[in-house]
RNA sequence: GCUGAGGUGGCGGAGUGGACAAUCGCAGCAGUCUGUAAAACUGCCGGCCGACAGGCCUACCCAAGUUCGAAUCUUGGCCUCAGCA
């Protein structure tokens, strides 16, 4: 939906982006082409922006290294602190930006990447964006027109109490082309009903007001593995969360915050299962082996329809070196 | 060994003479997607044919019956669990 810009592509900041489903080794490759590129990493993870969520999100923070304070950034009265953490070296960007109990947002994101970005970019760095969160990555690479229409939370409360039936015709009563334009899929979707209702009430009451947006000139990585290939490497990395001490970071979780939006984490209810005895440690690493490779294939159905993204093949041989040929043509030619 | 309960699709678990290829949940498969996205939602989910409508086949532990008709009733067998010994 997105007008072709004025601005040719390559007037652009210039960003790369590496994405692809959990386990598929992206920060290896995005950590590579850093040093190749002098870049700097920008975390785009859902969860990762959480604070005491280490293990369960697997932030690749290497043991000893510590969080160095960058800057502040205001966003709707709220300020962020920023740290970076440094990876072998190359400093990643946007974890630990909030606490659990708060909820996060693609708008908030989006706003938080750009400046990161800018920032990166001024001091003549590459910002490399690595991901897993398709929408947040989405939301850089083609910034929704409705991305700051901000939520009516108390609408939201009660909105949570409706039918789907009353939903539709909340939204139908002030803009049937909305509802009308909706899938089968979302059209039983509460939480999208409840958004469409309330962007067509905002849009009501703002009258051609458009969010500002930035866009970037991308080149757009993507590794995947076969899923066989992939699942070895999931249950691999449960056990190896399991004993950095995943029951324990839960358990920790549980006792600090009582609300947790953050905590929607994979692993979290079979270790929680656990906890209480009612499933062995065995079974509790197998369900949490299943979550994690049906989280994967679901943030590859998202990946699939990204046209623009250019796919490697994480299993064959020398794909970082063909990466950084294709980066090389992609940064130097313009 | 006696008594009681029961054996249903990958698992859990309904159904208790026809409307049953069998409710539902989980798992599985395929998708949707623009301020919750590690979320939420949709479709499929015995086999074969078909775009759909629909058709055919094989199915509710095994066997033999009753019946126009059985996952459901009867008899026998095998197995499991609980209580007694």
């Amino acid at each position: 939906m997105q007008k072709a810009s004025a601005t040719p592509d390559h007037h652009l900041p210039r960003v790369i982006i590496v994405c692809g489903p959990t386990a598929s080794g992206k920060t290896n490759l995005a950590v590579s082409l850093a040093k190749r590129f002098n870049g700097e990493l920008v975390s785009a993870d859902s969860r990762q922006i959480y604070k005491c969520t280490d293990i369960l999100s697997g932030k690749d923070i290497p043991s000893g290294a510590g969080a160095i304070p960058r800057k502040s950034v205001q966003y709707r009265d709220e300020e962020y602190a920023l740290v970076t953490y440094d990876i072998d070296t190359v400093p990643v960007w946007l974890y630990d930006v909030m606490t659990p109990d708060r909820q996060c947002s693609i708008s908030l994101y989006q706003s938080l990447a750009q400046t990161v970005i800018g920032d990166i970019a001024s001091r003549g760095k590459l910002p490399i964006i690595v991901g897993g969160a398709g929408l947040y990555i989405n939301a850089i690479v083609r910034t929704p027109e409705t991305i700051n229409i901000p939520p009516n939370l108390i609408a939201r409360d009660y909105r949570n109490t409706l039918t789907v039936e009353a939903l539709q015709d909340d939204l139908a009563a002030i803009s049937p082309d909305r509802l009308a334009m909706m899938n089968a899929s979302d059209r039983q979707n509460p939480r999208r009903l409840i958004r469409a209702i309330e962007i067509a009430q905002w849009q009501a009451e703002h009258k051609g007001e458009a969010p500002e947006t930035r866009r970037f000139d991308c080149f757009w990585v993507g590794i995947r593995r076969p899923i066989d290939a992939l699942s070895v490497r999931i249950r691999t990395r449960v056990k190896e969360r399991w004993d950095a001490g995943a029951v324990g970071e839960v358990k920790r979780l549980k006792v600090l915050y009582h609300a947790l939006p953050g905590a929607h984490l994979l692993g979290f209810v079979p270790i929680m299962k656990y906890i209480d005895g009612e499933v062995s440690e065995a079974e509790a690493k197998d369900l949490w082996t299943k979550d994690e490779i049906a989280y994967a294939k679901r943030q590859m159905v998202w990946f699939r329809r990204q046209k623009d993204i250019r796919w490697y093949d994480a299993e064959e041989k020398g794909i970082e070196r063909q990466v950084e040929k294709d980066v090389r043509q992609w940064y130097t030619n313009r």
